[in-house]
DNA sequence: AGGCTTACG
DNA sequence: CGTAG
DNA sequence: GCCT
């Protein structure tokens, strides 16, 4: 144990300037809890208690008489402690350490400042998250406000959470996701995180249930931190943020942002190509120095239609077209959309189709002929193909095992070379109605994934396929932190019984991964 | 100070 | 490096 | 960048 004059040596420059206390309130002693709080806030709470005559302890001791904490539910507190024995003590909110430093004195602890249990939500998407949550005991924070609203909590996963293609803060995700989609341009290892945290900030604010007017409703939640909080206070209150618009109205910004929205060219090319000077499309074709893979090429050529949104009819006739299609290949074949249009998307980018025969091994084939199919109606302008073969279990069981965990003596996977994916650019005819609104062009180029996958791992394909991005990316962090299962959309393995787990619905997956069953529509994240 | 989804070409 | 949810 |  530090003395209290060594701790003010160690932050010398921290405390130096901060005038001593009038009274020092020696009946009370204050433990901050360090979760949900950024550090900077501590640092400065403390120091206030400090001049203020709060006495503050820098551990949990039998001494402590009031736990002040930003975290909402009181089994988290108790873990956090490692003590059930928190009965006697005070445990509040933040709220009432700043209320005592406004009263100058510890304020009388009432229910307002009190962690108390509760069991309804009054807002219906955060009530699937309190089931979810049974496995921490659900308790809420009261705030107590005047209209009796409750206070906004947010999961540590997204897929914990339900989240919709309608919001209420439209305007702050935009600006969000552009600092995401900024980080990733830039690039390096540093800006993946950074990507990561903006990403999850502006999913955050997809999950709020209402329309944010103040900063202050929400900077005790989860994943925003300093920087969101800037730029949501900064268009709260003028409207706009300068950082986005200084971001948005970049050279490097428009120019690399434009280049990655070509099919074939990530972050990394879009950069390299914005280095080398290229700024347009025309400086992409008249330059000498690039060589564009046909994959580009591709993207390139067809730019302008793969812009085009893909409406729900059109992506349901093409899907109708490749039933067509596989009923003669293979009768008893079915397939479905996916993708975002299975999410509830009325347009996308692309048209995800997830294709299988209810009998095991009878999806061995099919795919190449009816790529060939397709290919010779002349539908595909261009294709990758991906190939799943029997190498992949055992790679799974491979990675699986290189997570630290002990060797497996049975191996599932039997031969079989089964072609999995193909993706690429596909050509339709376009409707009478489309023709009308366009005047020459009768065919639509299209961005089409064609997924084929056996029955047994049917309803991992239709997770992962279902996504969105972030819902799996959320997922799959979560199987693994909290429970040790390795997911993908073919499969999930169990490193602690050492088992794959299979699944014939997609309700069997989250019965494996303790979740609530969350529908297409509420895994928009 | 480390971690950040997973699997394919 | 790129693709996909 | 944000959490642990």
């Amino acid at each position: 144990m530090a003395s209290p004059a060594k701790k003010r040596k160690l932050k010398s420059n921290l405390q130096k300037h901060i005038s001593q206390p009038t009274q020092i309130f020696h009946d009370i002693c204050v433990y901050i809890v360090p979760i949900k709080l950024p550090n900077q806030r501590v640092q400065f709470l403390k120091q206030l208690a400090a001049k203020k005559g709060f006495p503050i302890a820098e551990s949990y001791s039998p001494k402590v008489t009031h736990i002040v904490t930003a975290v909402t539910s009181i089994d988290r507190i108790k873990a956090h402690l490692d003590s059930e024995n928190i009965n006697k003590v005070e445990v509040v909110s933040v709220e009432w350490l700043t209320t005592s430093f406004t009263d100058g004195q510890p304020t009388r602890v009432t229910d307002r400042f009190r962690l108390v249990p509760k069991k309804s939500l009054s807002l219906e998407r955060f009530s699937a998250f309190d089931r979810q949550a049974s496995l921490e005991n659900n308790t809420q924070l009261s705030d107590g406000s005047a209209d009796g609203e409750s206070s906004l909590q947010l999961t540590k996963y997204e897929c914990q959470r339900v989240t919709t293609l309608d919001h209420y803060n439209r305007k702050l995700v935009e600006a969000l996701e552009l600092l995401e989609s900024h980080a990733l341009l830039i690039g390096g290892e540093q800006s993946q995180g950074r990507a990561l945290a903006f990403k999850r900030s502006s999913t955050a604010m997809k999950g709020l249930p209402k329309e944010i007017e103040n900063v202050d409703e929400i900077s005790s939640l989860r994943h925003l931190g300093n920087h969101s909080l800037r730029i949501i206070g900064e268009i709260l209150t003028k409207g706009y943020s300068d950082e986005v618009e200084q971001i948005r109205n970049s050279e490097f910004y428009k120019a690399t942002k434009l280049f990655n929205n070509i099919f074939g060219v990530g972050p990394t090319t879009a950069r390299y190509w914005y280095d080398k000077g290229l700024r347009t499309f025309d400086d992409l074709r008249n330059s000498e120095i690039i060589k564009l893979t046909d994959r580009q090429q591709s993207g390139l050529d067809n730019y302008d239609e793969l812009c085009e949104p893909v409406t729900l009819e059109q992506a349901q006739r093409i899907r109708d077209m490749v039933q067509n299609e596989i009923d003669i290949i293979l009768p008893g074949t079915k397939s479905m959309l996916v993708g975002g249009h299975r999410r509830g998307k009325k347009a996308g980018h692309d048209t995800d189709i997830l294709i299988w025969h209810p009998e095991e091994g009878k999806e061995r084939g099919l795919l190449t002929k009816l790529v060939d199919r397709l290919e010779l109606k002349g539908y595909i302008k261009y294709k990758e193909m991906i190939n799943i073969d029997a190498n992949t279990d055992e790679a799974f069981l491979r990675r699986t095992n290189s997570r630290g965990l002990s060797d497996i003596k049975e191996k599932p996977g039997k031969a079989m070379d089964h072609l999995e994916r193909c993706f690429g650019i596909f050509s339709f005819p376009r409707t009478l109605l489309q023709l009308l609104q366009n005047d020459d062009n009768p065919s639509a180029a299209r961005r089409v994934d064609l997924i084929v996958t056996p029955a047994s791992q049917w309803a991992y394909a239709l997770v992962g396929w279902t996504g969105n991005k972030q819902y799996n990316r959320s997922l799959r962090l979560y199987a693994w932190k909290e429970l040790q299962i390795n997911l993908s959309s073919h499969a999930a393995f169990d490193c602690r019984e050492q088992k794959l787990l299979p699944a014939s619905t997609e309700q069997d997956i989250f019965n494996y991964l303790k979740l609530t069953y969350r529908e297409p529509w509420e895994r928009n994240c």
